[in-house]
RNA sequence: GGGCGGUUAGCUCAGUGGUUAGAGCGCCUCGUUCACACCGAGGAGGCCGGAGGUUCAAAUCCUCCAUCGCCCACCA
């Protein structure tokens, strides 16, 4: 790296600002985010989900990239040639929306404008905020391949979306056809049923009656009363349906009953889809403005009626309504209805109505022409749900967490065929051309000059652009190159992995496995990997009109990147939802500093380590052949053990607990007990210098925790490649060093319970201490009995003596034959530390009845455990049936709590003589 | 109406069969010469929503209930 870390010394506390822009740049300069080839690898391939295009970033893209760039990270040093292909989405109806909305704010709208000259001035909003979340993104130190960076309206992913429009169409799979839609009357568009929103509503339920056919409107006489949320639908009643069984109406099925204020005579009809008991349990069909009676209607022949237009008003069928706005039109018919005396019932009723997902207006189910994609049914094997249900049911792809994979599935079990196109400006168009003399439709990847079938050059383009949908769908094939066979195409297709938030599983995720199977004959990727939402503290979701959102960048300025996105993807569980806070994102401040520190206190021992006594135990810092040092064994084991865990961690997409145990491993493990014991060593010299253990175990856990905290580990890198002598060959930046793999042989059973036993006897000291109120700098004496006192934990507790003598101020700490101090034991206070005795001689400092109570506590606890496991280990169906590990660990369990008992008999007898 | 998820320490959450259930934040006590007060040492605090069941063994698996949240769905 040629870029120099900003000081020659580490400040004493870490700052991000000194750090990300200069290391990002420099990642970007040596083309490390780019795929290197690898014949021993399959590659690993994400594709990241392009974000709308002129969006800004919000944690939840902060989140999604965090999670990405460590898998990312991790695959790539783990030797897979790794491409992470960034994009952006054009956002059809969103971009459209934000367009609009500023024309708004000036008083003026599109259709004033025109077509050409509105998608001018989107271009010209694009230009100005496009690609700024890409640049925000970039804060986040995310190592994305940007020149690869597709955008869905490049030439490439429209020449996708244009093969992929014509083939479907050649093969009858993509169809136009009249057919009851949801409409935005606000957007001016229809809409797919995903983008419909329901939300609750309160409203009311009218009951009006229909009086039959020959009485008059008013008259009190026989009539059918049915109930409606919706009365200005009824302008468009083409029947009344009743259930075949319902013994109320079936007098009436056959007769006809006359739609008051339209005076239309319409018939009444029977349908199994009619329930009794809601309602009046008659329902009024208006096929031209709600699914359902869209369907009756189907079924009995009913004449559609179009009452309410594009724009959300009356149409001229209407009658004397027309033009009006339909929630006007709604109460000026309940007042008319009223007036006439036939308005029986207006009861409160809450039910759910559809809102556009992107303005919010209500939604208005119509009849129009429309294009659509077939898709079949999940149980057609040849369908494109059938393939796209097939690949997760059969296991081809995999859905992390599981439980999503039958959200998945019962969505394609319930599947219609989708609405694509769209009645806005911005998108792709529809490539369907229409000739105005023979009628016939060219369908044509490249701009159609002339009807095909012809000739005629009097042709018109479908006016319409696509569904966003339609070309993200395609995204993981068409920004590989496809329908090229592009190297890249042939290279890292199928991908890896597709990671997004559960919220567009449906949208995008589904689609994409419909579409790349279709397409490609393959899966888009093998695996698929959710992430819930970030929501406030107290759980909402946020939003700018909630006014909750935390901006990104600004605790990126307030804490740092790795705070940001050690703090989105720890102390959660893959695909729930996380309730964010800023104290988190302090929290994991707070451990990039002691990161920091602890790699200060490292290399400012490297500095201080005399030149002629370290140059050559140094050397050995990378294979540390030969530990003799206990803490060096332990330390060296653990983090192994760690780093194993670690890896299988990664591996099923456990990032939470991969770092939670990087974290535990390096706070506790490593600075409050490894540096703390070998700052004794440290201090005295000597020969046997903790130095390469020390540089060795910071080293390996850099690499370790590389992928959640880049920058600070590549800042620490740096500084330590640079001062460490000989260090000069290691590679030039972290992230293209191999990731550390445990290492079993290092594996160290006997360091550990050794040094465990240090750790136990240690914190029993300093308990008592802090019990007893003793000042720090009051040393005591300490006696530690030992049973098998020539055996080898003899050796090893006076070996790690001046350890726990620095650890907790004890001195002179002598080792002794169990049992031979007990005359002491009456002045002070008893420690049993399996299979230790600690004692210390406080007398005059020690309340002895207290002392012996506090044995005692100790004694019932221990003859409550003892009680629990000897119930457990007597029982023959125990042995019989658990696991032998499991019966063997118990029984050592056992073993070591009989032992305990015993000393405290021991010791309460001596307190009580 | 169907489905899914949550319910674990004061708060936010980890923890899918096996020691005495963990973390962060907050709280209490003590402590700043020697990496870090963005710190250290010690501590308090939980019958893991309730009831049954399976099992040698349940926070963990099953059933039911309660409660909160989400998704899907054409009862107007």
């Amino acid at each position: 790296m040629t870029s120099n870390p900003s000081s020659t010394t580490m400040p004493s506390a870490y700052n991000p600002a000194d750090v990300e822009q200069r290391v990002y740049a420099d990642w970007v300069s040596k083309g490390y985010f780019a795929p290197t080839p690898n014949p021993d690898h399959d590659p690993f391939v994400i594709i990241m989900p392009p974000p709308n295009v002129t969006g800004e970033l919000h944690l939840g893209h902060a989140l999604e990239k965090a999670v990405e760039d460590s898998l990312v990270r991790w695959r790539r040093m783990l030797g897979f040639p790794t491409l992470w292909l960034p994009g952006t989405d054009h956002a059809g109806i969103a971009t459209q929306w934000a367009v609009e909305q500023q024309l708004a704010s000036q008083g003026r709208n599109r259709h004033e404008l025109g077509r050409e000259r509105f998608v001018e001035l989107v271009w010209e909003h694009v230009g100005k905020f496009g690609g700024v979340i890409h640049e925000q993104s970039r804060r986040l130190g995310i190592s994305a391949d940007w020149d690869r960076h597709k955008f869905t309206l490049d030439e490439g992913p429209s020449r996708a979306v244009r093969t992929t429009f014509a083939n479907l169409y050649k093969k009858g799979l993509i169809y136009r056809h009249e057919r009851i839609i949801n409409w935005c009357p606000r957007c001016a568009t229809a809409l797919s049923d995903l983008e419909v929103e329901y939300q609750d509503v309160q409203g009311a339920l009218y009951h009006i009656r229909y009086p039959l056919e020959g009485e008059s409107e008013g008259e009190s006489g026989r009539g059918i009363t049915v109930a409606t949320t919706r009365p200005e639908t009824m302008l468009g009643d083409t029947g009344v349906a009743v259930n075949p069984d319902d013994p109320r109406y079936s007098q009436f099925v056959g007769l006809r009953v006359l739609l008051p204020i339209m005076d239309r005579s319409i018939p009444v009809v029977a349908d199994e889809a009619i329930t009794q008991d809601f309602g009046t349990g008659a329902l009024k069909v208006t096929p031209g403005h709600d699914p359902v009676d869209f369907e009756i209607g189907q079924r009995h022949g009913l004449p559609i009626e179009t009452v309410i237009g594009l724009d959300g008003n009356m149409t001229a069928a209407a009658g004397k309504y027309a033009g009006k706005e339909r929630f006007q039109t709604r109460r000026e018919v309940v007042d008319e209805l009223g007036t006439l005396g036939l308005l029986e019932n207006i009861e409160d009723y809450s039910h759910s109505v559809g809102h556009c997902q992107r303005c919010n207006s209500v939604v208005e189910p119509l009849v129009s022409l429309q294009w659509f994609v077939s898709l079949g049914s999940h149980d057609q094997p040849d369908t494109i749900a059938g393939r796209a249900h097939a690949a997760v049911a059969g296991g081809e792809i995999t859905v992390v967490p599981e439980r999503f994979t039958r959200v998945y599935l019962n969505w394609l079990e319930n599947i219609r065929d989708w609405c694509i196109s769209r009645q806005l400006w911005w998108g792709h168009r529809i490539p369907v051309w229409y000739c105005d003399d023979c009628a016939h439709l060219t369908v044509s990847v490249e701009d159609a000059a002339a009807c095909e079938s012809c000739g005629s050059v009097e042709i018109r383009q479908d006016p319409d652009v696509l569904d966003t949908w339609f070309s993200s769908g395609l995204w993981p094939h068409s920004t590989l190159g496809w329908p090229d066979e592009s190297d890249d195409f042939k290279r890292f297709y199928p991908t890896a992995v597709l990671e997004t938030g559960y919220d567009i599983l449906f949208f995008w995720v589904a689609r994409m496995i419909m579409m790349g199977l279709e397409n490609t004959g393959q899966v888009p990727f093998r695996t698929v990997f959710l992430h819930g939402l970030v929501r406030d503290g107290s759980g909402a979701k946020m939003s700018k009109t909630r006014g909750n959102t935390m901006d990104p960048l600004g605790l990126i300025d307030r804490y740092g990147t790795d705070a940001l996105r050690f703090s989105l993807t720890t102390g959660t569980a893959p695909g729930n939802d996380l309730r964010f806070t800023e104290s988190r994102v302090e929290a994991a401040r707070n451990f990039a500093n002691k990161i920091w520190n602890a790699s200060r206190f490292v290399l400012t021992s490297l500095a201080n380590a005399t030149e002629a006594s370290n140059q050559s135990t140094l050397s050995g810092w990378r294979d540390l052949r030969d530990l003799s040092h206990r803490e060096d064994r332990w330390i060296v084991s653990r983090m192994d053990r760690v780093i194993g865990e670690v890896n299988r961690s990664m591996a099923s997409f456990e990032l939470g607990e991969a770092q939670q145990k990087l974290y535990d491993f390096i706070w506790n493990d490593f600075c409050d007990w490894y540096i703390e014991m070998v700052k004794i060593r440290l201090r005295q010299g000597g020969a046997d210098s903790p130095l390469p253990t020390l540089v060795h175990v910071l080293e390996r856990t850099l690499r370790a925790i590389h992928p959640f905290l880049p920058f600070i580990t590549e800042e620490i890198w740096q500084n330590l490649r640079e001062r460490l002598p000989g260090a000069e060959d290691l590679p030039e930046s972290i992230m293209i060093c191999p990731y550390p793999q445990d290492e079993g042989h290092r594996f160290d059973a006997e360091a550990e319970d050794q040094i465990g036993l240090v750790m136990r006897t240690v914190r029993a000291v300093r308990n008592t201490r802090a019990q007893l109120g003793i000042p720090v700098n009051q040393t005591l004496e300490a006696l530690v009995e030992i049973d098998d006192f020539q055996g080898d934990l003899q050796s090893a507790i006076e070996e790690e003596s001046q350890v726990v003598r620095a650890l907790c101020r004890v001195d002179p700490l002598r080792v002794v034959p169990g049992g031979s101090s007990a005359s002491d034991a009456r002045k002070g206070v008893t420690l049993v530390v399996n299979p230790l005795v600690v004692r210390l001689p406080l007398e005059g400092v020690v309340d002895l009845s207290e002392e012996s109570q506090r044995l005692r506590n100790e004694m019932d606890e221990c003859l409550r455990n003892l009680n629990r496991l000897e119930t457990l280990v007597s029982n023959p169906n125990f042995k019989a049936k658990a696991r032998p590990e499991v019966v063997q660990k118990e029984e050592g369990r056992l073993a070591e709590l009989q032992d305990r008992r015993q000393r405290l008999e021991e010791i309460l007898a001596q307190l009580a003589a």
